[in-house]
DNA sequence: CTAGGGTTACCC
DNA sequence: GGGTAACCCTAG
């Protein structure tokens, strides 16, 4: 173990930088291979080329100055021969893969609190309480649901299995396949999600009246309410989050999805919460399950 | 060979 | 303790 860290030097960055705006984003082994950046990137193999170009485009905007200029792109003093043996179908050759991330201290605030993301271990723990299947959830599906809930960077990708591992480690949750996690046995039980109305999931409007028998579970109109409520406020958010969005077609689709979810639960709940005001018996039957 | 997930070490 | 960057392993 003599070599604890290798941190990338600015050379190494910007032969790297070079050499993906040369060839293009994957071709790591020309690069790598390249007379050009062969002295600078000697110490580097091409996985580490990749590993860095991903911590690199991941962490694009914000971070401020960190050392030395940090020319975004743009910059060709001179490096003049950049056109010929450049007809690359590589489309995706752009680092620029900012999101709308936090805003670190000093820097401009957004229009208005978008919540980032209030916590790591908060939204697994979230979203794996809102899950919790028995068979454990996949990476995967954790990821598509807090991503689903939250605006989180592209590094929360990374971040996740390092924070999953962590959750682990301490006793808060277990793994149960080689891609599966869940709650401990201490939390599974029947964990309160902190930010997530329960609402009902869908409720067949051509038999209003069909009730079988009592099932007592919507007495009042709290959990109506509160999902109501929850929804608006999910509603209000997407619109926002759609209207800041709107030059991002991925997160607008995204948003569009959640709004459009949002607006049959809200509906939904207001129909209920009307019934149960006039204290009609509602029953919800939700016949299928949709995405 | 590349892309993605996982692990470990350093920094705040 | 939480987060990030480098390192490592595996599947396609």
């Amino acid at each position: 173990m003599g070599a604890p860290k290798q941190k990338w030097t600015s050379e190494e960055e910007e032969a790297l930088r070079r050499g993906v705006l040369k060839h293009g984003a994957g071709k790591w082994r020309t690069i790598q291979k390249d007379p050009e950046f062969s002295p600078v990137l000697s110490s580097r193999s091409n996985i580490d080329l990749k590993d860095k170009w991903r911590n690199l485009s991941f962490s694009a905007s914000g971070m401020g100055s960190r050392d030395k200029t940090r020319g975004p792109r743009t910059t060709g003093p001179s490096c003049s021969p950049l056109s010929t043996s450049q007809a690359s179908s590589q489309a995706s050759v752009a680092p620029v893969a900012n999101k709308v991330a936090e805003a670190p201290p000093g820097a401009e605030k957004k229009q208005q609190e978008v919540k980032p993301h209030p916590k790591y271990g908060a939204m697994i723990l979230e979203a794996l309480s809102e899950l919790n299947e028995p068979n454990g959830t996949e990476l995967t599906e954790i990821c598509s649901f807090i991503e689903q809930r939250h605006l989180v960077p592209t590094t929360f990708r990374r971040v996740i299995g390092t924070k999953l591992r962590r959750l682990v480690d301490s006793k808060k949750i277990e793994k149960v396949d080689t891609k599966s996690y869940r709650l401990a046995d201490s939390f599974a039980t029947r964990t309160p999600a902190p930010i997530k109305a329960s609402a009902p999931k869908q409720k067949d409007p051509s038999k209003p009246s069909k009730v079988s028998k009592n099932l007592g579970l919507f007495a009042t109109s709290s959990p109506a309410l509160e999902a109501a409520m929850a929804a608006a406020a999910k509603v209000a958010d997407a619109e926002v989050k759609a209207h800041d969005a709107h030059d991002q077609m991925m997160e607008a689709e995204r948003i569009l999805k959640m709004a459009e979810k949002t607006e049959s639960l809200l509906t939904i709940a207001a129909e209920i919460y009307d019934r149960c005001s006039r204290g009609e018996i509602t029953t919800l039957n939700p016949p299928q399950r949709e995405v």
